[in-house]
DNA sequence: GCATTAGGATAGAGCCACTATCCAAGCCCT
DNA sequence: AGGGCTTGGATAGTGGCTCTATCCTAATGC
């Protein structure tokens, strides 16, 4: 097929699949000549991972380049999760410098819950986060950092548990970065409606 | 005392504090001449609010002014925790329709924890959520929707009990906003830690 | 034979939060 | 009283990002 029906099938507008061509997302297709190129439903694949990597997951090019390119390299498919995992986490965390050595309070949280003790973006991440807070003077008890941990513990059981390994690499990526993107915005949200609730029952208690 | 001081005090350049000024984020000081105005430590205070909830929190000028407006015209201080808690949940949903009537799968959740009964922004947005999920074939069974929801049942729990009201509305917002933002933060990379633990887990397993 | 289309290159749009430049009016200091 | 400096207001520009539109030439297909 032809840029045109690549577009119509994947729902991307030529120009945008021409923008990811010439970014690197998209690999050019087989030139047949000077003004045609032949893509296939590889194309396709690739560019559907991509949209909805930007428009679902809401990564940025440069996100999406590095994931796809350690796919192409063939890298291990933990590996590519942790990377997955590492920009979704990305997306919202308002770039603390985690230089520091710290509290290191996330491997006390890992020692906690009996979590594999290999170091991780997540486990710096959380370093890093618990700094911030720190250093906003806002509180972090021992007893909320242990009702989180357990919190997430049976979450991320239940949320692994449920997903099954898919066969294309492609696949992989697409499954696990819109997964952890929309199981996170769940847990977000209902911690929002939890949060609520309590604090409308805590304000009719005070009133 | 003038702008410069203003702006020394807060830390906020100069020209930041104009461009406030003309997005009506923050109120004109007190006119002592054409040339001259004066600001009160209103201002600064307002100035640290606006600052934190823009860099700490990540809002955009149009959600502050409208957060700012709410306060400003006396709404009560559960409104006012609402509207801080719908933008700061709205970060990073992509937008999502939330116009069909839909499964409202989030009352039941609501009925299942003994939530208090009120319809709202997070749980509109939590229906929104769980259509969008649906839309993409991501199952949500009961039982996660329980693990989740008991679990931020829990950490709302601890979260609300550590909060104490402030006296200043400004200041009410802040702590709400930062403290919204960061224990969502914090429970994203909990939740991130926690899923690589177990997915490391099953990877071992699986190999 | 000739309108139509492909693909490549390049430039422009639109958004957002600033940031820089101007300018006239006014202050302080000598 | 004069002159350099600051103030606040207006206006325009910047930079990052993701597209989107326009051109152009070569090739296609009827």
């Amino acid at each position: 097929m032809q840029l045109k029906e690549l577009s119509e099938q994947s729902g991307v507008s030529a120009a945008s699949i021409k923008y990811y061509l010439r970014e690197g997302l998209l690999p050019a297709g087989d030139a047949i000549n000077a003004t045609r190129a032949r893509y296939s439903a590889r194309h396709v694949e690739r560019l559907e991972l991509i949209h909805a990597l930007r428009r679902i997951v809401g990564l940025n090019i440069e996100q999406i380049r590095g994931i796809l390119k350690m796919a192409d390299d063939g890298a291990p498919r933990l590996d590519l999760l942790a990377a997955v995992q590492r920009v979704v986490l990305e997306l919202d965390s308002v770039a603390t410098a985690d230089g520091g050595v710290g509290t290191r309070a996330a491997d006390a949280v890992v020692r906690l819950r009996g979590w594999p003790d290999s170091p991780s973006d997540a486990r710096n991440a959380l370093n890093a986060h618990l700094e911030l807070m720190e250093s906003l003077n806002i509180p972090v008890s021992g007893e909320l950092l242990d009702t989180y941990s357990k919190a997430m513990d049976d979450v991320a059981g239940v949320d692994i548990a449920a997903t099954t390994a898919p066969d294309s690499v492609d696949e992989l990526i697409l499954t696990a970065a819109v997964g952890m993107h929309v199981h996170s915005q769940l847990v977000l949200k209902l911690l929002a409606l939890a949060q609520a609730s309590h604090a409308i029952r805590r304000y009719e208690r005070d009133a």
